[in-house]
DNA sequence: TTAGTTATTCGTATTTTTACGAATAACTAA
DNA sequence: TTAGTTATTCGTAAAAATACGAATAACTAA
């Protein structure tokens, strides 16, 4: 039925995660800062709280960054091996 | 103002046009098969045609694909540059 | 001109995304 | 207990994405 295979499905997923402005730059700040609060990332951003939260949620979910709670903060970080799964199946898409 | 770079902007929207297991199975047919009708891609997959039309106008407004008019059909292929300077924003993304 | 082919566009419906502020939860410290 | 901090969830609204079938456009060939 499905033409295509769960690689695809799951890199789709990556895609569509990756497929806002906000939730790069997120990605990017937690790259170099290798983890930090909601609200460092919040503070960079000229968007509400709660949509910043929505945005690191649908990070979490497509599993590119994950959140560690240290009340009343919550430390985010990169999901470093599904990180390394994204980058490997986006190599293979563009041949790299 | 906007915390995120044009880069951003371009990488998010490349991106979000590949967030669609449809759209990916579309590119890749594209990326083998070098170029094709649509009917030929319509006929891969389980979705209405009018459907595959609105994912290669996605695909055709992120500028990874281009149409050349050759009656009656539309022979679809991918966009050669814009498709090395997504695999570029990629590649810098995820530090390869 | 008329019929046939291909692919898109139109009209529509449903679902998802994006965004905001207010309210809530969870924990700490006074 | 009470106040203060942080971050999420809730309620809501507007916009965009996804999907379908019917209608249309554009061209060719008989």
């Amino acid at each position: 039925m499905k033409p295509y295979t769960e690689k695809d499905e799951k890199l789709a997923q990556y895609a569509k995660a990756m497929g806002h402005p906000v939730r790069i730059f997120i990605l990017q700040f937690l790259d170099t800062q290798c983890s930090c609060f909601a609200g460092d990332i919040s503070e960079q951003l000229p968007i509400a709280k709660s949509t910043v939260s929505q945005h690191l949620t649908a990070l979490k979910e497509a599993g590119l960054i994950q959140g560690t709670i240290t009340p009343p903060t919550i430390k985010y970080c990169i999901n470093k091996s599904n990180w390394e799964e994204a980058k490997e199946l986006f190599k293979v898409f563009f041949n790299v």
